[in-house]
DNA sequence: AAGTCGGGGAG
DNA sequence: CTCCCAGACTT
């Protein structure tokens, strides 16, 4: 079949338009923690509807929101969190994933304390000059902060308007193809309240798996019509994983302090901590260790698990290891570590595989 | 245009 | 298991 798409037509989608914010009022999600409210200035609630953005990318609502509330209790302005530590912003960050974005919300937060005085500013270009901030943010940054209509072309909708539109184009041009139905359907009135709604029904209604038979637009619907609610919008290129072994090794000392390592490479998990990996399980530990800083006493193997990451398999195979320890610190891999105890690497913020080890040995002992 | 970034919810 | 989520950034 070809790649048809239904033409803009002005009354269709004003029909589309009308029926779509009559559902928000009815049934869309109007209690959202980021939502603007009095007992916060203006600039804190521009402030929280970035924040939540940020957290929001590639992020489910429901993950978000305890993260959100931990941010602006500790962070309570966009001046607070410049005036962090990265390792304070890593470590409230931990777990959501996508360390990139808690770097650049750090870094965007310094350009809006340094470069307009602690307030998100008012128009497109200032805004995606904020690292982090790209075209889908910034419009609903604008559409939600400012109540102007800009274009929301993000997941959600990129899914509805192809449905509607019935476009099959594939991942890369649906969004070039969209964009003119985007701006079209912005340009409406009640704009924030529009970019709510579009991704409400899209997150709740036109999902996944539609539920074609509570949506309004049912008879309209032109994947409806030709029942193609399955193959539209075009999947997604399904890119070929890595399976990676990791061999980390858990290091533990009479006192019960622990060996971790940062990462510091410009790769996944940027700044996190870890334990060391061998290189393989088959090293000889002994020889691993200098024996004027430590004895080694057991060693033990844990059970292997997986942990998915976008692009990435893992296989982890843990070992942990018993020393006596005569100094503060270890030499291991060639590198010098201290030993750290429970109350300071509670404190850092770590790999997920390394959180679950964590977990693992805590409920063991 | 394609690849690189996590983690979790839902089916 | 699979798919994909209020995507941005790099190359």
């Amino acid at each position: 079949m070809n790649q048809f798409l239904a033409q803009p037509q002005g009354e269709t989608f004003e029909l589309f338009y009308a029926k779509l914010m009559q559902w928000f009022d009815d049934n869309g999600r109007h209690n959202l923690p980021w939502k603007p409210q009095t007992q916060y200035t203006e600039a804190q609630n521009i402030y929280h509807i970035w924040l939540s953005e940020i957290m929001l990318q590639q992020t489910q609502v429901v993950t978000v929101i305890p993260y959100f509330f931990n941010f602006i209790e500790k962070f309570p302005t966009a001046t607070d969190l410049a005036n962090a530590e990265q390792e304070e912003v890593l470590k409230a960050w931990e777990g959501l994933g996508y360390y990139a974005r808690a770097r650049n919300l750090h870094a965007g937060a310094k350009i809006i304390r340094d470069k307009f005085n602690g307030e998100i500013p008012l128009n497109y270009q200032d805004i995606q000059s904020i690292k982090g901030v790209g075209r889908t943010t910034a419009a609903a940054i604008i559409s939600q902060g400012f109540n102007r209509p800009f274009a929301i072309l993000d997941g959600n909708v990129k899914r509805v308007m192809a449905r509607i539109t019935g476009a099959m184009h594939p991942e890369k041009q649906l969004e070039k193809v969209l964009l003119p139905f985007a701006y079209l359907m912005s340009a409406q009135n009640r704009p924030d309240d529009y970019t709510q709604a579009i991704m409400d029904f899209g997150a709740t209604i036109c999902s996944k798996n539609p539920k074609c038979n509570q949506c309004f637009w049912q008879s309209h619907c032109i994947t409806y019509h030709y029942q193609k609610m399955d193959q539209i919008p075009a999947k997604k290129v399904k890119l070929i994983k890595k399976d990676i072994e990791l061999y980390p090794v858990i290091i533990q000392n009479q006192n019960g302090e622990l060996i971790f390592h940062q990462r510091t490479q410009e790769t996944i998990w940027h700044n996190l901590y870890e334990f060391p990996h061998l290189d393989s399980h088959l090293n000889e530990l002994e020889a691993l260790f200098n024996t004027d800083n430590a004895k080694l006493l057991s060693t033990q193997e844990l059970p292997s698990f997986k942990h998915v990451l976008t692009h990435i398999n893992y296989e982890i195979y843990p070992i942990i290891i018993q020393v006596e320890s005569y100094k503060d610190a270890l030499q291991f891999n060639d590198q010098i570590y201290p030993w750290v105890n429970a109350e300071t690497y509670t404190t850092y913020a770590k790999t997920k595989p390394t959180n679950d080890l964590l977990n693992i040995i805590h409920i063991q002992s």
